[in-house]
RNA sequence: GGGGACGUAGUUCAGUUGGUUAGAACGCUGCCCUGUCACGGCAGAGGUCGCGAGUUCGAGUCUCGUCGUCCCCGCCA
């Protein structure tokens, strides 16, 4: 192929089939490089050796498809090119054959500069020949092998399941499918193949696996698509440990696959002590956790600078950022009101460092000693403003945790110029921070429905320790539900499941569902678990996530070969459309207004 | 559903306070060139300034609307 001649190739009678990359005509010789997947090769043809093909080649224009058959040749010292790997050898032509013709392309796959995304996506075809992009489709390949293998090895098998389906309309919308038979009834594709992967565990595969396509009908963002691949895995008997280790493996396996040797097993932390330190259940560890710095404050202190001492306070830090502008003490002002406005419990403010450090300078110094803050080190603490005789609720409580995580976030991201802490450094520990996330709570309490939502999915099963507390108090009743986070990524999600049918209703009660109810959404699942089944548990990551940040992207439409844009049209194929009127009669469907 | 950014040549962009024929680079076409590799030189073609209204003597520039793309919030059990 045409990356993969090397001097000790020099001599022998190759044919290289691929596309022209660029031309370079110089009069009585031509070069051109020849391009296929696996990377490029200079071409020459000379006026006074072979007339005739020069003549031909001379007509050759970018994207042409061609095949040249010739001799490798090594290049002089002087006109080596180090920038490419075939670069000490070159092809003298002696047949030129032109496979196809190209219309000029609306942009070169050579071209150096960003290309509008529109224009990429209409023309995906030549998109994908840029370099950048084969590398990530490759790249995609690579992972997904890698965990099928690994998989695979360890027992796992991997088994299909439909994709014309049930909808349960619980969590995301479906997307779904009107059937012909059943005029007025729907199919739904899967958002997960949650229920089928438990099914197979009542059936008896112990160990399920699947690469496979889930489709959700909510708005988009750069990691977010419409339709998206999962690693679904499922497994009997385990423990949550026994998920950890598989998950680690295979993701170990995969970044070997990109040239990376990760460091297991990861890091776990609950659920609550991500919320104290980062105020966000997918913490990225590349930057420094939040500290409490309560002990910082006499009562006096409080007093004085008018501080809440009943309110949880925290200080974040950004490292390196230097001595900050009047403008940006405005902005994060701002960001203050901004996070205030966000989230209503949210009691806090970001106050004023450089103030307090005038002000009470004693007070500043021990926070930065509790922060580890050197002088460049900007630091901003959250804290309650005294306001007499309020008490402070619980959801107020945890606000100052997450708009703290959310403050940390913005101003990481505004000063990343400055702590580099996003940029790689090759050093494996520090540019990939994993970690489990363990202990989520059971439910979270929806104010505009007045009711408590399973967190996770209601076949989560609770902590063996907290069942007592189901109907109570279930706010504190913590979920055997776990997910692994890369550098503030949710990667993937999992849990211990249910598999006794009197637990399952229990917590079907505690969601406020009746059993008519549950029993119509579920029914065919709630008969299963009544035939023996096996404690079980699994994960499902997402493949796209991991493709994309082992290349470096920060869009998943740059690791997905056909992706939809923020409106989900696919701008290649035109999708959705509206289709004829015979199809919708076909189907019993009129389009309302 | 809400907020923000952007839309000018095939591509990436510039376009001053509203004022003559809307520019540059790359790409493209033609000619010249035997060692280029982001080849070079000369010449040339290429524009519904997203679309529609409005203000104005005059709009790429100001206003309103609309369409599209991107980012964020809501949403994503």
């Amino acid at each position: 192929m045409c990356g993969e001649l090397r001097p000790e190739h020099t001599g022998s009678q190759v044919v290289l089939l691929g596309w022209v990359n660029r031309r370079r005509d110089l009069g009585n010789v031509i070069f051109i490089d020849i391009r296929d997947r696996s990377g490029m090769t200079q071409l020459v043809f000379d006026k006074g050796v072979n007339p005739a093909v020069h003549e031909k080649a001379s007509a050759l224009r970018s994207e042409y498809v061609i095949a040249a058959i010739g001799k490798v040749r090594r290049r002089d010292a002087d006109t080596v090119n180090k920038n490419i790997a075939t670069g000490e050898v070159e092809v003298t032509v002696d047949e030129l054959k032109l496979l196809n013709e190209s219309k000029l392309p609306p942009f070169l796959p050579s071209e150096a500069g960003p290309i509008n995304e529109e224009v990429r996506l209409k023309y995906r075809y030549i998109d994908l020949r840029r370099e950048n992009m084969q590398a990530n489709i490759q790249l995609r390949h690579n992972v997904a092998l890698a965990i099928r293998q690994d998989l695979a090895g360890r027992g796992f098998l991997e088994i299909e399941t439909p994709f014309m389906t049930r909808s349960t309309p619980e969590g995301a919308r479906d997307y779904l499918v009107p059937s012909r038979v059943h005029p007025g009834e729907f199919y739904a594709l899967p958002q997960s193949p949650q229920l089928f992967k438990q099914i197979l565990m009542i059936s008896g595969f112990d160990k399920y696996f699947q690469i496979v396509r889930c489709f959700r009908d909510e708005d988009l963002r750069a990691d977010r698509q419409p339709e998206f691949t999962q690693i679904d895995l499922e497994m009997s008997f385990p423990q949550p440990d026994r998920v950890y280790e598989v998950v680690e493996s295979f993701l170990k396996a995969a970044f070997k696959a990109a040239g990376i040797d990760l460091p297991t097993p990861f890091v776990r932390m609950s659920y609550d002590q991500a919320i104290r330190e980062y105020g966000i259940d997918k913490p990225d560890m590349r930057l420094p956790a939040m500290t409490n710095i309560r002990p910082a404050f006499t009562d006096e202190d409080l007093a004085d600078l008018r501080i809440d001492g009943t309110m949880n306070m925290v200080a974040i830090r950004i490292p390196n950022v230097g001595k900050i502008s009047d403008r940006e003490k405005k902005e994060l002002r701002a960001l203050s009101e901004e996070l205030a406005k966000r989230n209503k419990d949210f009691a806090g403010v970001l106050y004023d460092f450089a103030q307090m450090e005038k002000k009470r300078p004693q007070v500043a110094a021990k926070i930065r000693v509790l922060c580890k803050a050197g002088t460049d080190d900007l630091v901003v603490p959250i804290v309650g403003i005294a306001a007499d005789g309020k008490t402070r609720s619980a959801a107020s409580q945890k606000a100052q945790y997450t708009s703290g995580g959310e403050a940390r976030l913005e101003l990481a991201r505004k000063y990343a110029d400055k702590h580099k802490a996003f940029e790689r450094t090759g050093d494996v520990a520090r540019d990939f921070k994993f970690l489990w996330v363990t202990d989520f709570p059971m439910f979270e309490y929806d104010d505009k429905e007045n009711r408590w939502n399973a967190a996770h999915h209601p076949f989560t099963s609770p902590h063996e320790q907290d069942m007592d507390k189901l109907q109570s108090d279930p706010g504190s009743v913590r979920a055997l539900a776990y997910d692994v986070v890369l550098n503030g990524t949710e990667l993937g999600s999992g849990s211990i499941r249910i598999h006794r049918q009197d637990i399952q209703r229990q917590i079907f009660t505690a969601l406020g569902m009746t059993d008519d109810e549950a029993r119509s959404r579920f029914g065919f699942f709630l008969d299963a678990l009544e035939y023996g089944t096996p404690p079980h548990g699994g994960i499902a990551l997402g493949l796209d996530r991991i493709v994309m940040i082992l290349a470096g992207e920060d869009s998943l439409r740059e690791v997905i070969p056909f992706p939809k844009t923020a409106k989900a049209i696919d701008m290649m194929v035109d999708a959705p459309t509206p289709v004829n009127e015979t199809q919708l009669k076909d189907l019993g469907i009129k389009i309302r207004g």
